[in-house]
DNA sequence: CGCGTTCTTGACTGCTTTCAAAGATGGTGG
DNA sequence: CCACCATCTTTGAAAGCAGTCAAGAACGCG
Protein backbone atom coordinates (compact mmCIF):
# COMPACT_ATOMS: atom_id res chain seq x y z
CA UNK A 1 0.00 0.00 0.00
CA UNK A 2 1.41 3.11 -0.90
CA UNK A 3 1.10 5.76 1.20
CA UNK A 4 -1.17 8.87 0.95
CA UNK A 5 -0.25 11.44 -1.15
CA UNK A 6 -0.79 14.95 0.21
CA UNK A 7 -1.03 18.24 -1.62
CA UNK A 8 2.83 19.27 -0.33
CA UNK A 9 3.74 16.19 -1.54
CA UNK A 10 2.70 16.22 -5.21
CA UNK A 11 3.77 19.67 -5.36
CA UNK A 12 7.42 19.36 -4.41
CA UNK A 13 8.59 18.65 -8.28
CA UNK A 14 6.05 21.88 -9.79
CA UNK A 15 7.85 23.97 -7.40
CA UNK A 16 11.22 22.72 -7.53
CA UNK A 17 11.21 23.11 -11.54
CA UNK A 18 9.32 26.61 -11.16
CA UNK A 19 11.75 28.03 -8.70
CA UNK A 20 14.80 26.61 -10.87
CA UNK A 21 13.41 28.55 -13.91
CA UNK A 22 13.09 31.63 -12.25
CA UNK A 23 13.41 33.30 -8.63
CA UNK A 24 9.91 33.03 -7.19
CA UNK A 25 9.39 35.11 -4.02
CA UNK A 26 7.38 33.80 -0.94
CA UNK A 27 3.77 34.92 -3.10
CA UNK A 28 4.42 33.20 -5.59
CA UNK A 29 5.50 30.12 -3.74
CA UNK A 30 2.60 30.06 -2.17
CA UNK A 31 0.27 30.42 -4.82
CA UNK A 32 1.85 27.19 -6.20
CA UNK A 33 1.28 25.42 -2.99
CA UNK A 34 -2.10 26.55 -2.96
CA UNK A 35 -2.93 26.08 -6.83
CA UNK A 36 -1.65 22.56 -6.02
CA UNK A 37 -3.97 22.06 -2.63
CA UNK A 38 -6.44 21.46 -5.21
CA UNK A 39 -5.30 19.09 -7.71
CA UNK A 40 -6.98 16.90 -10.44
CA UNK A 41 -6.69 12.99 -10.97
CA UNK A 42 -6.99 11.73 -14.29
CA UNK A 43 -6.46 8.11 -15.20
CA UNK A 44 -3.99 6.49 -18.01
CA UNK A 45 -5.05 6.67 -21.68
CA UNK A 46 -7.70 9.52 -20.77
CA UNK A 47 -7.63 12.74 -22.75
CA UNK A 48 -7.40 16.02 -21.15
CA UNK A 49 -8.31 18.35 -24.58
CA UNK A 50 -9.27 16.76 -28.00
CA UNK A 51 -7.20 18.71 -31.18
CA UNK A 52 -9.23 21.32 -32.41
CA UNK A 53 -11.13 21.87 -29.14
CA UNK A 54 -10.86 25.06 -26.86
CA UNK A 55 -7.76 24.96 -25.34
CA UNK A 56 -9.18 25.83 -21.26
CA UNK A 57 -6.90 27.19 -18.74
CA UNK A 58 -3.39 26.80 -17.96
CA UNK A 59 -2.09 23.66 -15.84
CA UNK A 60 0.46 22.19 -14.23
CA UNK A 61 1.21 18.79 -14.15
CA UNK A 62 1.89 17.28 -10.55
CA UNK A 63 2.27 13.94 -11.01
CA UNK A 64 2.75 11.32 -13.52
CA UNK A 65 3.59 11.95 -17.01
CA UNK A 66 1.46 13.35 -20.05
CA UNK A 67 1.79 13.53 -24.05
CA UNK A 68 0.07 15.83 -26.57
CA UNK A 69 -0.58 13.71 -29.60
CA UNK A 70 -1.69 13.40 -33.28
CA UNK A 71 -4.34 11.14 -34.20
CA UNK A 72 -4.18 9.60 -37.87
CA UNK A 73 -7.28 7.97 -39.64
CA UNK A 74 -5.77 4.36 -39.79
CA UNK A 75 -5.22 4.32 -36.19
CA UNK A 76 -1.12 5.13 -36.41
CA UNK A 77 -0.41 7.90 -33.43
CA UNK A 78 2.41 9.98 -33.26
CA UNK A 79 3.25 11.27 -29.80
CA UNK A 80 4.56 14.74 -30.29
CA UNK A 81 6.23 15.77 -27.38
CA UNK A 82 6.04 14.78 -23.19
CA UNK A 83 4.72 16.66 -20.30
CA UNK A 84 6.44 15.99 -16.97
CA UNK A 85 5.68 17.04 -13.68
CA UNK A 86 6.17 20.65 -13.47
CA UNK A 87 5.44 21.40 -16.80
CA UNK A 88 3.11 23.66 -17.64
CA UNK A 89 0.05 22.39 -20.07
CA UNK A 90 -2.93 23.72 -21.61
CA UNK A 91 -1.52 26.10 -23.47
CA UNK A 92 0.46 26.36 -26.53
CA UNK A 93 3.36 29.14 -26.93
CA UNK A 94 0.34 31.84 -27.59
CA UNK A 95 -2.70 32.14 -25.82
CA UNK A 96 -4.28 30.17 -28.39
CA UNK A 97 -8.16 29.26 -28.27
CA UNK A 98 -8.02 26.10 -29.97
CA UNK A 99 -5.75 22.90 -28.28
CA UNK A 100 -3.44 22.26 -31.52
CA UNK A 101 -2.59 18.63 -30.37
CA UNK A 102 -4.61 16.09 -28.27
CA UNK A 103 -3.40 16.25 -24.51
CA UNK A 104 -3.51 12.51 -22.83
CA UNK A 105 -2.46 11.15 -19.87
CA UNK A 106 -0.16 8.55 -20.68
CA UNK A 107 0.57 7.09 -17.01
CA UNK A 108 -2.19 8.22 -14.15
CA UNK A 109 -1.36 11.82 -13.33
CA UNK A 110 -2.14 14.75 -11.00
CA UNK A 111 -2.40 17.98 -12.15
CA UNK A 112 -3.96 21.55 -11.04
CA UNK A 113 -4.46 25.04 -12.52
CA UNK A 114 -1.33 27.31 -13.45
CA UNK A 115 -1.50 30.20 -11.00
CA UNK A 116 -1.49 33.24 -12.65
CA UNK A 117 1.32 35.27 -12.56
CA UNK A 118 0.98 39.18 -11.34
CA UNK A 119 1.92 41.92 -14.05
CA UNK A 120 3.64 44.07 -11.56
CA UNK A 121 7.46 44.91 -11.44
CA UNK A 122 8.11 43.02 -8.58
CA UNK A 123 6.95 39.16 -8.32
CA UNK A 124 7.24 38.58 -11.89
CA UNK A 125 9.03 35.12 -11.04
CA UNK A 126 6.18 33.36 -12.21
CA UNK A 127 5.44 35.13 -15.85
CA UNK A 128 9.39 34.39 -16.26
CA UNK A 129 8.99 31.08 -15.20
CA UNK A 130 6.56 30.60 -17.58
CA UNK A 131 8.15 32.05 -20.49
CA UNK A 132 11.18 29.49 -19.67
CA UNK A 133 9.08 26.82 -19.76
CA UNK A 134 7.35 27.66 -22.68
CA UNK A 135 11.13 28.62 -24.65
CA UNK A 136 12.43 25.13 -23.14
CA UNK A 137 9.77 22.88 -24.72
CA UNK A 138 10.13 24.86 -28.24
CA UNK A 139 13.75 23.46 -27.68
CA UNK A 140 12.58 20.33 -27.14
CA UNK A 141 10.12 19.83 -30.20
CA UNK A 142 13.03 20.84 -32.28
CA UNK A 143 15.10 18.27 -31.01
CA UNK A 144 12.26 15.68 -31.47
CA UNK A 145 12.05 16.42 -35.25
CA UNK A 146 16.47 16.15 -35.06
CA UNK A 147 15.93 12.99 -33.43
CA UNK A 148 13.34 11.06 -35.15
CA UNK A 149 14.48 12.82 -38.81
CA UNK A 150 18.08 12.11 -38.75
CA UNK A 151 18.67 9.50 -35.95
CA UNK A 152 19.05 5.39 -36.13
CA UNK A 153 16.48 3.94 -33.50
CA UNK A 154 19.35 2.91 -30.80
CA UNK A 155 20.66 7.00 -31.17
CA UNK A 156 17.11 7.91 -30.63
CA UNK A 157 16.51 6.21 -27.51
CA UNK A 158 19.55 7.11 -26.47
CA UNK A 159 19.20 10.98 -27.07
CA UNK A 160 15.24 10.51 -25.84
CA UNK A 161 16.85 9.06 -22.39
CA UNK A 162 19.55 11.69 -22.10
CA UNK A 163 16.41 14.43 -22.57
CA UNK A 164 14.44 13.21 -20.04
CA UNK A 165 17.15 12.81 -17.70
CA UNK A 166 17.45 16.26 -17.96
CA UNK A 167 13.95 17.21 -17.91
CA UNK A 168 13.51 14.85 -14.79
CA UNK A 169 16.45 16.26 -12.62
CA UNK A 170 15.30 19.63 -12.84
CA UNK A 171 11.67 18.73 -11.24
CA UNK A 172 14.21 16.85 -8.55
CA UNK A 173 12.49 13.50 -10.10
CA UNK A 174 15.84 11.93 -11.02
CA UNK A 175 19.33 11.42 -10.02
CA UNK A 176 22.47 9.33 -9.97
CA UNK A 177 21.87 9.41 -13.75
CA UNK A 178 18.58 6.94 -13.06
CA UNK A 179 15.26 8.18 -13.58
CA UNK A 180 11.92 6.07 -13.14
CA UNK A 181 10.22 5.11 -16.94
CA UNK A 182 6.57 4.46 -16.35
CA UNK A 183 5.60 4.15 -20.04
CA UNK A 184 4.90 1.52 -22.09
CA UNK A 185 7.45 0.41 -24.88
CA UNK A 186 4.20 0.81 -27.49
CA UNK A 187 4.08 4.54 -25.87
CA UNK A 188 7.88 5.18 -26.21
CA UNK A 189 7.47 3.72 -30.01
CA UNK A 190 4.95 5.95 -30.52
CA UNK A 191 7.31 8.97 -29.70
CA UNK A 192 10.41 8.02 -31.58
CA UNK A 193 8.74 7.15 -34.69
CA UNK A 194 9.37 3.28 -34.29
CA UNK A 195 7.79 0.21 -33.38
CA UNK A 196 7.01 -1.36 -30.35
CA UNK A 197 8.89 -4.65 -31.43
CA UNK A 198 11.73 -2.29 -32.51
CA UNK A 199 11.66 -0.54 -29.38
CA UNK A 200 11.95 -3.84 -27.64
CA UNK A 201 15.03 -4.90 -29.28
CA UNK A 202 17.04 -2.09 -29.53
CA UNK A 203 16.53 -2.07 -26.15
CA UNK A 204 17.45 -5.43 -25.05
CA UNK A 205 21.23 -4.81 -27.07
CA UNK A 206 21.41 -1.49 -24.94
CA UNK A 207 21.07 -3.82 -22.05
CA UNK A 208 23.30 -6.32 -23.31
CA UNK A 209 26.40 -3.77 -24.22
CA UNK A 210 25.56 -2.37 -20.89
CA UNK A 211 25.12 0.94 -22.14
CA UNK A 212 22.10 1.10 -19.79
CA UNK A 213 20.22 -1.25 -16.75
CA UNK A 214 16.22 -0.93 -17.24
CA UNK A 215 14.08 -3.00 -14.19
CA UNK A 216 11.04 -2.46 -12.43
CA UNK A 217 10.58 0.96 -14.58
CA UNK A 218 13.61 2.43 -13.71
CA UNK A 219 16.37 3.35 -16.41
CA UNK A 220 19.97 3.73 -15.27
CA UNK A 221 22.63 5.25 -17.71
CA UNK A 222 25.90 3.77 -17.50
CA UNK A 223 28.09 6.38 -18.38
CA UNK A 224 26.03 9.40 -19.91
CA UNK A 225 29.17 11.24 -21.36
CA UNK A 226 29.81 8.23 -23.42
CA UNK A 227 26.39 8.33 -24.35
CA UNK A 228 25.95 12.41 -25.07
CA UNK A 229 28.67 11.71 -27.15
CA UNK A 230 27.19 9.11 -29.47
CA UNK A 231 24.48 11.31 -30.48
CA UNK A 232 25.93 14.84 -30.21
CA UNK A 233 23.61 15.48 -27.19
CA UNK A 234 24.34 19.22 -25.62
CA UNK A 235 21.67 19.62 -22.52
CA UNK A 236 18.81 21.97 -22.99
CA UNK A 237 20.82 25.36 -23.38
CA UNK A 238 19.00 26.90 -20.24
CA UNK A 239 22.01 29.41 -19.31
CA UNK A 240 21.41 30.70 -22.53
CA UNK A 241 17.80 31.42 -22.24
CA UNK A 242 17.69 34.11 -18.98
CA UNK A 243 20.66 36.38 -18.22
CA UNK A 244 22.10 34.43 -15.74
CA UNK B 1 17.25 39.42 -67.44
CA UNK B 2 14.79 39.64 -64.69
CA UNK B 3 13.56 43.16 -63.96
CA UNK B 4 14.94 45.01 -61.34
CA UNK B 5 12.71 44.09 -57.90
CA UNK B 6 11.96 47.42 -55.95
CA UNK B 7 10.79 47.01 -52.66
CA UNK B 8 6.86 47.47 -52.87
CA UNK B 9 6.91 44.38 -54.99
CA UNK B 10 9.49 42.49 -52.70
CA UNK B 11 7.14 43.51 -49.87
CA UNK B 12 4.23 42.24 -51.16
CA UNK B 13 4.03 38.85 -49.91
CA UNK B 14 4.92 40.13 -46.48
CA UNK B 15 1.91 42.61 -46.69
CA UNK B 16 -0.49 40.14 -47.32
CA UNK B 17 0.58 37.59 -45.71
CA UNK B 18 0.63 39.33 -42.45
CA UNK B 19 -2.44 41.49 -43.32
CA UNK B 20 -4.46 38.21 -43.70
CA UNK B 21 -3.46 36.93 -40.16
CA UNK B 22 -5.00 40.15 -38.52
CA UNK B 23 -6.05 43.82 -39.68
CA UNK B 24 -3.62 46.10 -40.07
CA UNK B 25 -4.31 49.57 -40.00
CA UNK B 26 -2.82 52.23 -42.39
CA UNK B 27 -0.29 53.57 -40.15
CA UNK B 28 1.33 49.48 -39.21
CA UNK B 29 1.13 49.11 -43.56
CA UNK B 30 2.73 51.32 -43.44
CA UNK B 31 5.49 50.52 -41.11
CA UNK B 32 5.83 47.26 -42.88
CA UNK B 33 6.42 48.39 -46.24
CA UNK B 34 9.11 51.23 -44.82
CA UNK B 35 10.69 47.92 -42.84
CA UNK B 36 10.92 46.22 -46.55
CA UNK B 37 12.06 49.40 -48.36
CA UNK B 38 15.74 48.18 -46.43
CA UNK B 39 15.78 45.01 -47.08
CA UNK B 40 19.08 42.66 -46.77
CA UNK B 41 20.10 40.27 -49.63
CA UNK B 42 21.90 36.58 -48.34
CA UNK B 43 23.31 34.03 -50.77
CA UNK B 44 22.15 30.58 -50.94
CA UNK B 45 23.78 28.23 -47.93
CA UNK B 46 24.58 31.62 -45.34
CA UNK B 47 24.24 31.54 -42.13
CA UNK B 48 21.93 34.24 -40.78
CA UNK B 49 22.56 33.29 -37.25
CA UNK B 50 23.89 30.08 -35.58
CA UNK B 51 22.70 27.73 -32.74
CA UNK B 52 23.37 28.91 -29.49
CA UNK B 53 24.17 32.71 -31.04
CA UNK B 54 23.49 35.76 -29.88
CA UNK B 55 19.38 35.61 -31.30
CA UNK B 56 19.62 39.47 -32.74
CA UNK B 57 16.23 41.33 -33.81
CA UNK B 58 13.35 39.93 -34.79
CA UNK B 59 13.21 40.19 -38.83
CA UNK B 60 10.71 39.04 -41.54
CA UNK B 61 11.34 37.13 -44.66
CA UNK B 62 10.69 39.22 -48.04
CA UNK B 63 11.48 36.50 -50.57
CA UNK B 64 13.11 33.39 -50.66
CA UNK B 65 13.40 30.38 -48.33
CA UNK B 66 15.32 30.01 -45.46
CA UNK B 67 15.64 26.84 -43.10
CA UNK B 68 16.01 26.64 -39.40
CA UNK B 69 18.89 23.70 -39.16
CA UNK B 70 20.29 21.24 -36.54
CA UNK B 71 23.83 19.97 -37.53
CA UNK B 72 25.39 16.67 -36.36
CA UNK B 73 28.71 16.48 -35.77
CA UNK B 74 29.39 13.32 -38.17
CA UNK B 75 27.72 15.84 -40.91
CA UNK B 76 24.58 14.64 -40.66
CA UNK B 77 21.33 17.56 -40.80
CA UNK B 78 18.01 17.94 -40.34
CA UNK B 79 16.17 20.86 -41.53
CA UNK B 80 13.96 21.74 -38.73
CA UNK B 81 11.72 24.04 -40.31
CA UNK B 82 10.86 26.14 -43.21
CA UNK B 83 10.62 30.07 -43.42
CA UNK B 84 8.88 31.47 -46.28
CA UNK B 85 8.56 34.82 -47.49
CA UNK B 86 5.77 36.76 -45.12
CA UNK B 87 6.77 34.60 -41.63
CA UNK B 88 9.16 36.02 -38.93
CA UNK B 89 12.34 34.84 -37.66
CA UNK B 90 14.28 35.88 -35.66
CA UNK B 91 12.69 35.00 -32.24
CA UNK B 92 11.84 31.98 -30.66
CA UNK B 93 8.25 32.17 -29.02
CA UNK B 94 9.83 34.00 -26.29
CA UNK B 95 11.88 36.28 -26.67
CA UNK B 96 14.81 34.14 -25.97
CA UNK B 97 18.36 35.42 -26.14
CA UNK B 98 19.82 32.96 -28.05
CA UNK B 99 18.78 31.32 -31.43
CA UNK B 100 17.42 27.48 -30.34
CA UNK B 101 18.84 26.41 -34.09
CA UNK B 102 20.98 27.88 -36.78
CA UNK B 103 19.06 29.58 -39.72
CA UNK B 104 20.63 29.53 -42.71
CA UNK B 105 19.23 30.53 -46.00
CA UNK B 106 18.06 28.00 -48.98
CA UNK B 107 17.91 30.02 -51.47
CA UNK B 108 19.02 33.26 -52.31
CA UNK B 109 16.48 35.69 -49.92
CA UNK B 110 15.75 39.26 -49.26
CA UNK B 111 14.64 40.27 -45.56
CA UNK B 112 13.92 43.09 -43.10
CA UNK B 113 13.70 44.27 -39.93
CA UNK B 114 10.34 43.39 -38.49
CA UNK B 115 8.46 46.64 -37.36
CA UNK B 116 7.94 46.71 -33.53
CA UNK B 117 4.14 46.49 -32.80
CA UNK B 118 2.92 49.16 -30.72
CA UNK B 119 1.17 48.65 -27.63
CA UNK B 120 -1.86 50.66 -27.82
CA UNK B 121 -5.18 49.41 -27.56
CA UNK B 122 -5.68 51.07 -31.08
CA UNK B 123 -2.86 49.58 -33.83
CA UNK B 124 -2.24 46.52 -32.18
CA UNK B 125 -2.85 44.82 -35.20
CA UNK B 126 1.21 43.74 -36.08
CA UNK B 127 1.02 42.01 -32.34
CA UNK B 128 -1.79 40.29 -33.03
CA UNK B 129 -0.30 38.95 -36.72
CA UNK B 130 3.20 38.20 -34.92
CA UNK B 131 1.23 36.10 -32.55
CA UNK B 132 -0.89 34.53 -34.83
CA UNK B 133 2.35 33.46 -37.14
CA UNK B 134 4.14 32.10 -33.96
CA UNK B 135 1.16 29.81 -33.32
CA UNK B 136 1.33 28.44 -36.79
CA UNK B 137 4.72 28.41 -36.55
CA UNK B 138 4.13 25.84 -33.61
CA UNK B 139 1.27 24.08 -35.79
CA UNK B 140 3.76 23.61 -38.59
CA UNK B 141 6.10 22.01 -36.06
CA UNK B 142 3.95 19.53 -34.54
CA UNK B 143 3.20 18.91 -37.78
CA UNK B 144 6.76 18.42 -39.11
CA UNK B 145 7.19 15.34 -36.11
CA UNK B 146 4.24 13.58 -37.26
CA UNK B 147 4.88 13.75 -40.84
CA UNK B 148 8.88 12.48 -39.88
CA UNK B 149 7.38 10.26 -36.94
CA UNK B 150 4.72 8.33 -38.81
CA UNK B 151 4.26 8.97 -42.38
CA UNK B 152 6.30 6.91 -45.36
CA UNK B 153 8.47 8.57 -47.89
CA UNK B 154 5.59 9.04 -50.26
CA UNK B 155 3.04 10.56 -47.34
CA UNK B 156 5.98 12.60 -46.32
CA UNK B 157 5.75 14.35 -49.59
CA UNK B 158 2.28 14.41 -50.70
CA UNK B 159 1.74 15.83 -46.68
CA UNK B 160 4.66 18.43 -47.33
CA UNK B 161 3.61 19.22 -50.45
CA UNK B 162 0.28 20.50 -48.96
CA UNK B 163 1.55 22.40 -46.02
CA UNK B 164 3.96 24.49 -48.47
CA UNK B 165 1.03 25.16 -50.90
CA UNK B 166 -1.45 26.74 -48.17
CA UNK B 167 1.61 28.54 -46.19
CA UNK B 168 2.88 30.06 -49.88
CA UNK B 169 -0.85 30.89 -50.75
CA UNK B 170 -1.30 32.40 -47.30
CA UNK B 171 1.59 35.07 -49.02
CA UNK B 172 0.30 35.06 -52.35
CA UNK B 173 2.80 32.81 -53.54
CA UNK B 174 0.95 30.08 -54.60
CA UNK B 175 -2.22 29.66 -57.13
CA UNK B 176 -4.21 27.21 -58.90
CA UNK B 177 -3.02 24.26 -56.83
CA UNK B 178 0.64 25.29 -57.99
CA UNK B 179 3.44 26.86 -56.16
CA UNK B 180 7.58 27.38 -56.95
CA UNK B 181 9.61 25.42 -55.12
CA UNK B 182 13.24 26.19 -55.20
CA UNK B 183 14.61 23.55 -52.96
CA UNK B 184 16.95 20.95 -53.89
CA UNK B 185 16.31 17.45 -53.43
CA UNK B 186 19.38 16.78 -51.07
CA UNK B 187 17.58 19.71 -49.13
CA UNK B 188 14.36 18.54 -48.84
CA UNK B 189 15.85 15.22 -48.01
CA UNK B 190 17.29 16.71 -45.01
CA UNK B 191 13.78 18.24 -44.07
CA UNK B 192 11.90 14.89 -44.54
CA UNK B 193 14.20 12.32 -42.51
CA UNK B 194 15.11 10.39 -46.11
CA UNK B 195 18.24 10.15 -48.54
CA UNK B 196 18.51 12.57 -51.58
CA UNK B 197 17.82 9.62 -53.34
CA UNK B 198 15.33 8.07 -52.03
CA UNK B 199 13.79 11.57 -52.42
CA UNK B 200 14.75 11.58 -55.94
CA UNK B 201 12.92 8.33 -56.18
CA UNK B 202 9.45 8.94 -54.65
CA UNK B 203 9.14 11.85 -56.75
CA UNK B 204 9.53 10.40 -60.01
CA UNK B 205 7.12 7.89 -58.91
CA UNK B 206 4.56 10.26 -57.99
CA UNK B 207 5.79 12.12 -60.89
CA UNK B 208 4.40 8.59 -62.59
CA UNK B 209 1.17 8.19 -60.89
CA UNK B 210 0.55 11.75 -62.30
CA UNK B 211 -0.14 12.91 -58.62
CA UNK B 212 1.95 15.86 -59.21
CA UNK B 213 3.65 17.66 -62.16
CA UNK B 214 7.18 19.11 -61.19
CA UNK B 215 8.70 20.76 -63.85
CA UNK B 216 11.02 24.13 -63.94
CA UNK B 217 10.78 24.63 -60.01
CA UNK B 218 7.32 24.79 -60.14
CA UNK B 219 5.19 21.82 -58.22
CA UNK B 220 1.41 21.10 -59.26
CA UNK B 221 -0.91 19.07 -57.57
CA UNK B 222 -3.37 17.59 -59.54
CA UNK B 223 -6.15 16.66 -56.65
CA UNK B 224 -5.21 18.17 -53.34
CA UNK B 225 -8.42 16.75 -52.21
CA UNK B 226 -7.30 13.29 -52.93
CA UNK B 227 -3.71 14.04 -51.28
CA UNK B 228 -5.15 15.31 -48.57
CA UNK B 229 -6.59 12.22 -47.79
CA UNK B 230 -4.25 10.22 -48.25
CA UNK B 231 -2.21 11.74 -45.76
CA UNK B 232 -5.03 12.52 -43.22
CA UNK B 233 -3.61 15.93 -44.36
CA UNK B 234 -5.69 19.10 -42.31
CA UNK B 235 -5.20 22.42 -43.58
CA UNK B 236 -3.53 24.86 -40.67
CA UNK B 237 -6.73 25.47 -38.10
CA UNK B 238 -6.43 29.34 -38.64
CA UNK B 239 -10.18 29.97 -38.52
CA UNK B 240 -9.45 28.34 -34.45
CA UNK B 241 -7.00 30.55 -33.69
CA UNK B 242 -8.33 34.27 -33.82
CA UNK B 243 -12.16 34.87 -32.78
CA UNK B 244 -13.17 34.64 -36.16
C1' DC C 1 31.51 26.35 -74.29
C1' DG C 2 33.22 24.21 -69.92
C1' DC C 3 32.86 23.05 -65.24
C1' DG C 4 30.45 22.20 -60.97
C1' DT C 5 26.23 21.05 -59.01
C1' DT C 6 22.10 18.50 -59.19
C1' DC C 7 19.37 14.82 -60.91
C1' DT C 8 18.89 9.84 -62.31
C1' DT C 9 19.56 5.16 -62.34
C1' DG C 10 21.29 0.44 -61.02
C1' DA C 11 22.72 -3.07 -57.90
C1' DC C 12 23.15 -4.41 -53.38
C1' DT C 13 22.79 -4.06 -48.39
C1' DG C 14 20.43 -3.63 -44.16
C1' DC C 15 17.61 -1.51 -40.73
C1' DT C 16 12.97 -1.61 -39.46
C1' DT C 17 8.46 -3.49 -40.00
C1' DT C 18 5.11 -7.08 -40.12
C1' DC C 19 2.89 -11.14 -38.54
C1' DA C 20 2.50 -14.51 -35.11
C1' DA C 21 2.83 -16.67 -30.93
C1' DA C 22 4.87 -17.74 -26.67
C1' DG C 23 6.33 -15.84 -21.97
C1' DA C 24 5.93 -12.32 -18.03
C1' DT C 25 3.65 -9.43 -15.14
C1' DG C 26 0.30 -7.35 -12.36
C1' DG C 27 -4.09 -6.62 -10.66
C1' DT C 28 -8.68 -8.74 -9.27
C1' DG C 29 -11.94 -11.63 -7.36
C1' DG C 30 -13.03 -15.96 -5.49
C1' DC D 1 -3.50 -17.21 -1.15
C1' DC D 2 -4.11 -18.62 -5.61
C1' DA D 3 -6.42 -18.88 -10.11
C1' DC D 4 -7.43 -16.02 -13.99
C1' DC D 5 -7.42 -12.41 -17.28
C1' DA D 6 -5.72 -8.45 -19.58
C1' DT D 7 -1.79 -6.10 -20.75
C1' DC D 8 2.83 -5.88 -21.75
C1' DT D 9 7.24 -7.92 -23.08
C1' DT D 10 9.99 -11.02 -25.72
C1' DT D 11 11.32 -13.85 -29.64
C1' DG D 12 11.45 -15.82 -34.44
C1' DA D 13 11.06 -15.74 -39.36
C1' DA D 14 10.22 -13.33 -43.46
C1' DA D 15 9.29 -9.23 -46.24
C1' DG D 16 9.98 -4.48 -47.51
C1' DC D 17 11.12 0.20 -47.41
C1' DA D 18 14.85 3.11 -47.39
C1' DG D 19 19.95 3.64 -47.36
C1' DT D 20 24.56 3.15 -49.52
C1' DC D 21 27.80 3.28 -53.14
C1' DA D 22 28.85 4.41 -57.67
C1' DA D 23 28.63 6.39 -62.11
C1' DG D 24 26.55 8.52 -65.98
C1' DA D 25 23.25 12.28 -67.68
C1' DA D 26 21.34 16.74 -67.38
C1' DC D 27 21.28 21.27 -66.00
C1' DG D 28 22.75 26.00 -65.01
C1' DC D 29 25.97 29.46 -64.41
C1' DG D 30 29.88 32.25 -65.74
Amino acid sequence: MKPRLDSAQSARAAELRLSRLARLDDDELRAVRQAASFPQRLPAHRELVAEGAPAGEPHILLEGWMGRIRHFSDGRRQILSFILPGDRLGVGQQNQPRAAATVTALTPVLLCRAPQPRSGRVGAGLAEAYAMSAALEEQYMLRQIARIGRLSAHERLIDWMLEMYDRLELAGLAEADAFPMPLTQEALADALGLTSVHVNRTLQSMRRERLIEFRSGVIQLSDPRQLANMVDYRPPTMAGLSAR
